[in-house]
DNA sequence: CCGCTTTCTTACCATAGGTCAATTTTTACC
DNA sequence: GGTAAAAATTGACCTATGGTAAGAAAGCGG
């Protein structure tokens, strides 16, 4: 069965008609490694269901530091949402971590299809419903936990994408530096 | 106008018939400050709607410090989401820091109303998308801006809020302590 | 209006994590 | 498989913010 199509229905009811005519309106691509499917300035008018690789959406600050908004890995979406929703420019980058096979749509597609499929608003309430749980989690986690907690939360929710992606790049999404990252694996190691 | 009528006609269009209906299904209540909406072990139900007042939602952290992930005025709504959306048991408050009134719906009747009345569902899903944006937005703020910055975005964004809550709530919602807050706030006279 | 409680401020010291720079390890690619 | 580039580690030092404690100010109930 098509990745999409078994994601929708986790979420969903949705029949294999409707969800060709769903696909129908999504683009298959390739990016190879470092291709930048966003970068900052960019109007942004597509998101993203991954079906093969992994991206990293991070955003540099006045002092060049990068800081780690999301990784998405197969069957996550991505974009920039603050961009995509806004309708502001984009000052977030979503850069290929891996070689990437993508399914591209644009939002005044997605947004028509919405109307036309019973079921696809539903499928996006809850997959918003979900990342509002995700993000005031770790809003929380950002708010009272040491950078070790943080680190040992992030290896117990996210193992598979520990493996796919470099410390530096963990250490941006915890909020820490490369080092203090490293010197908290050291202390781990000890264990 | 009825201000949750006002509230819906903002994202999605609603006949007159169908927000009677819909309002028949909410509960006004009205509470002192300092009542709590929802404790810390509960099973949340409900999601309410704030028509006067103001509440807070924190989190009491294991070395009893407080952190606040929210504050709630007029048209905003309010719950332990993490809580609500997931079926949890609660690990936040939320507490009324003014006398307040509120209209509240049961989850169980909320998904109810959703399949009824179109519309509704497209109301919160837009609803999400602008919770998800704040949200990023306030993720990122916390990875690379320092309190002080965070302190003067927090008045830029809610200068209604700042007057009606205490500095220390601020602080627990700007992630330091109400110490460090009276800091910048002094350093900030002299400017 | 008084007295009590809560909140805010200030001062002094402590610390998690940051910065910088050098070194080692890993990875990518010809 | 050798080499250049990228990433990770380490050590010495620094800084923003936290912790504690105490006093000042503001707010509230009677």
């Amino acid at each position: 069965m098509h990745p999409l199509f078994e994601h929708l229905l986790r979420r969903t009811e949705i029949s294999e008609t409707d969800f060709e005519k769903c696909l129908s309106h999504f683009r298959t691509r390739h990016y190879s490694k470092r291709h930048f499917l966003i970068e900052e300035g960019q109007m942004v008018r597509h998101q993203y269901f991954v079906v093969k690789g992994c991206l990293r959406t991070y955003l540099i600050d006045p002092n060049d530091k990068e800081h780690t908004i999301q990784f998405a890995v197969e069957n996550w979406w991505v974009s920039d949402y603050i961009a995509y929703y806004t309708g502001a420019a984009s000052i977030l980058r979503v850069e290929c971590i891996e070689p990437v096979e993508i399914l591209s749509i644009s939002k005044a597609q997605l947004e028509q299809l919405i109307i036309e499929i019973p079921g696809l608003e539903h499928f996006f309430r809850l997959q918003l419903e979900g990342a509002f749980v995700a993000f005031q989690k770790r809003i929380l986690s950002n708010l009272y936990k040491s950078a070790q907690e943080r680190y040992d939360d992030f290896l117990q929710s996210y193992p598979d994408i520990e493996q796919r992606v470099k410390n530096y790049q963990i250490a941006s999404y915890l909020g820490i530096t490369p080092e203090s990252l490293s010197r908290i694996r050291k202390q781990k190691m000890g264990e």
